[in-house]
RNA sequence: GGUUCCUUGGCCGAGCGGCUAGGCACUGGUCUGCAAAACCAGGUACGGCGGUUCGAGUCCGCCAGGAACCUCCA
């Protein structure tokens, strides 16, 4: 591991070298999605930057243990039915079982991130079969001091925690602000304090999600989930916590209170926070109902879309901006990521076709030490991408025969290549490119065009020009090489 | 109101105080029977006003505009 990985953790606000606790391996805890909603395009951000990290972290040798949850149960809505769970409500109103909308949403989730190739962490666990693990932990805060009952529920102690410790710290908030600002919500005459949070709520009779407990049935409060379970997966203290910044206060926030408590020291060492999909300056999210789904981008359903984009052009879009950059959807920068995309991807499938020189026009090795550079500086996609189109520019140029790369420096230069653009960036040929599956329709192309290039020969330009127009027209792309001809299927 | 952050060329989007980001679009050229593709070249830029500095898009202050969080959210 030659390389230092750099990544911003926002508990110090600065870019520090990553150290794993363990010598070769890495545990990673990424918050996942409330499956009570179609995954939009804000979803894909946290997945997709996650996996670079999971994705490169193994590139670089270590063992990865990547835990991202799914949240089943335990959030609280605010408008409307005061304190129902938002799965509870769904279901009702669908007259569902909650673990039926549960199963469809995850199966859901799962599939875009299939189509987004997003890999799969290496334990997906469920908020709902973890609520024994969430009560000890309710157990253990209350038994040390830091919580308290109060009808049913169990709240957490902020004023008795900060005795000793610093809510806000990750936040960079003070609890003074937070009593002036604290609206009016549910609970909030059981609470001692606005800002003391539930760790177990009691469940209004018409809850149906509810679970038994010696302070009432009812269910875990909204933070307790993550702490269960990181801590259960990847042991009290791990490397990586990562989630959107919209987690970072409350949520992230009451997880290190919680796990301080308990085990007496911050949960993860490092907290990372990807930025927000924004849509005409504003979040993009299931609240403002300003969301595109995934399905719709894919089939281009949507009255902000003028085209269908495929998963790849998506997940481009999102890896051609830093992650803690806010991003701004709009159908021309999708629409500029998806050309830009599939010139970087037909430039790699050239590259079997370069034939080594026997002189190196460019410096290989500079350009794999700045794509390295790149990614280990906090994940930097775009400088990482910026740096793939110069390899671009190089395997054209040696392809028009302007240039050249002797055998070491060309086996290098693919191997750069395809590991950055495949394994690490994780983007893949979505469409069969030359070809295609249907061999009889290749070899009729390939006669049509064989045709033309005696045409050509023969200087008969109307019959040369006939047979590719009528082929373009029929949505084939040709293009001419210097001793043939090319083509693919658009 | 509080906390955190942002404002870069036609569009998107990187930028570590001094060295061409990159992509898309555009213009000119090379190649080609023509085109396409590809390559080469080019033009536009750092919200405003001050300050620090030999030197600032990059640091500091103020102003303007915007965002996220403070309530479930990726």
């Amino acid at each position: 591991m030659e390389n230092k990985l750099f990544i911003y953790n926002t508990l110090s606000r600065k870019k520090e070298e990553f150290k794993s606790i363990n010598p070769n391996s890495v545990g990673l805890y990424v918050c996942g999605p409330t499956v009570y909603g179609d995954p939009h395009l804000g979803h894909s951000r946290p997945a997709i930057t996650y996996d670079i990290l999971f994705r490169y972290l193994n590139h670089v040798g270590y063992k990865v243990r990547y835990v991202r949850n799914i949240t089943d149960v335990g959030h609280l809505e605010s408008d409307g039915d005061v304190g129902e769970d938002k799965i509870a409500k769904k279901a009702r109103l669908e007259e569902l079982e909650p673990m039926e909308v549960v199963q469809y949403y995850t199966d859901r989730y799962h599939q875009y991130m299939d189509q987004l190739n997003v890999k799969k962490p290496s334990i997906e666990p469920r908020a709902s079969g973890h609520v024994i693990e969430q009560l000890q932990l309710v157990d253990d805060i209350l038994a040390k001091g830091y919580a308290y009952e109060s009808n049913g529920s169990v709240y957490f102690d902020v004023d008795k925690y900060n005795e000793t410790n610093n809510y806000g710290r990750l936040s960079g908030r003070n609890t003074e602000d937070m009593l002036s600002t604290t609206r009016e919500l549910d609970g909030q005459t059981e609470k001692r304090k606005s800002y003391d949070f539930a760790l177990w709520k009691k469940a209004a009779p018409e809850h149906i999600m509810r679970w038994p407990s010696k302070y009432s049935d009812g269910f875990p409060g909204w933070h307790l989930e993550c702490s269960a379970m990181s801590a259960r997966y990847l042991g009290t203290e791990f490397d990586i916590h990562g989630g959107g910044m919209d987690l970072l206060f409350p949520h992230h926030e009451c997880e290190i209170a919680q796990s301080t408590v308990a085990n007496g020291h911050t949960p993860a060492r490092y907290w990372m926070h990807n930025n927000m999909i924004t849509i005409n300056g504003q979040k993009m999210g299931k609240s403002l109902g300003n969301f595109i789904t995934l399905e719709q981008f894919f089939n281009g359903n949507h009255e902000l879309l003028e085209q269908a984009y495929n998963p790849m052009t998506v997940r481009f879009f999102i890896l051609q901006a830093h992650y803690r950059s806010t991003l701004d959807f709009s159908n021309e920068a999708l629409q500029a990521a998806q050309k830009g995309m599939e010139r970087l991807l037909e430039g790699c499938s050239k590259l079997d076709k370069l034939e080594p020189g026997s002189e190196s026009s460019f410096d290989v090795k500079d350009l794999s030490d700045k794509c390295y550079a790149a990614i280990s500086d906090d994940l930097n996609t775009p400088i990482l991408i910026a740096h793939l189109f110069e390899g671009l520019k190089w395997i054209n140029t040696i392809l028009a025969g302007k240039a050249s790369l002797k055998e070491e420096d060309l086996e290098a230069l693919k191997a750069l290549m395809n590991t950055m653009v495949f394994d690490i960036l994780g983007l893949e040929n979505s469409e069969q490119t030359s070809g295609g599956s249907d061999q009889l329709l290749d070899e009729t192309v390939n006669l049509l065009l064989s045709l033309r290039v005696d045409a050509k020969t023969n200087k008969d330009w109307a019959t040369a020009d006939k047979i590719r127009n009528e082929l373009q027209n029929l949505g084939f792309v040709i293009t001419d090489t210097k001793d043939g001809f090319e083509w693919e299927i658009k």
